[in-house]
DNA sequence: CCCTGATTCGC
DNA sequence: GCGAATCAGG
């Protein structure tokens, strides 16, 4: 496979959406994302700066630098990362976050309280944890590793209760759909149309 | 271990 | 110019 117009064009458009180089590798096909990240440099533009700005000393022989070309770099970085976490209590300590429709204690007589939107988690991201709940590995509080969902399900009271258990995420402590639903895209408060 | 991008250097 | 190997990090 060699870079045509068109497959450049794709490159430039999905590095300039934020892809991963493995996604846009994927995308392409015929390519790596060694091969990407290789063009994406090639070309230029680079420095999205993001996850892993990596200074990188020196590491193999190559004296052939005698530039140390000062770079002041102040770079912001503007991408719209727009992520506002809430934080989500330690799964061990809270009882379970996992069921959408959170059990609220509604004192006798109380007029249905007008729910505050407080957890308004898109339906994406719901249906999402609810099929991966279907194959979660529904490990034990001693099968937790760092690599391991700690996303609760069930009721630590009863027998029914395990953590998903799935591959977590880079980092996080939660697989992919339960990250979906830990962390609030951060506008979820649509305005009403008039 | 999974993933990310960054860099080097033989081709 | 290309990209595998490697590095550095989450």
């Amino acid at each position: 496979m060699s870079w045509t117009d068109e497959r450049v064009e794709t490159l430039k458009r999905m590095w300039g959406e934020g892809q991963s180089a493995s996604q846009i590798a994927k995308e392409l096909g015929g390519v790596t994302r060694n091969a990407v990240i290789g063009k994406v440099h090639r070309l230029g533009l680079s420095n999205r700066t993001a996850g892993t700005a990596t200074p990188k000393p020196e590491a193999k022989s190559k004296p052939a630098t005698p530039a140390p070309a000062p770079k002041p770099e102040a770079k912001p970085r503007p991408q719209p990362k727009t992520e506002a976490a809430r934080p989500q209590a330690d799964p061990n300590a809270e009882a379970k976050p996992s069921t959408p429709a959170r059990r609220q204690i509604i004192p006798a007589g109380q007029p249905l309280p007008p729910q505050p939107s407080a957890n308004e988690i898109s339906p994406e991201a719901l249906a999402k944890v609810n099929e991966v709940e279907k194959k979660a590995k529904k490990i034990g509080l001693m099968d937790l590793t760092e690599r391991t969902c700690k996303w609760p399900v069930g009721d630590p009271a009863t027998e029914d209760f395990w953590f998903c258990g799935l591959p977590v995420q880079a980092g996080k402590p939660y697989c992919e759909a339960h990250v979906g639903v830990a962390f609030q895209p951060m506008s979820s408060r649509r305005d009403r149309r008039r």
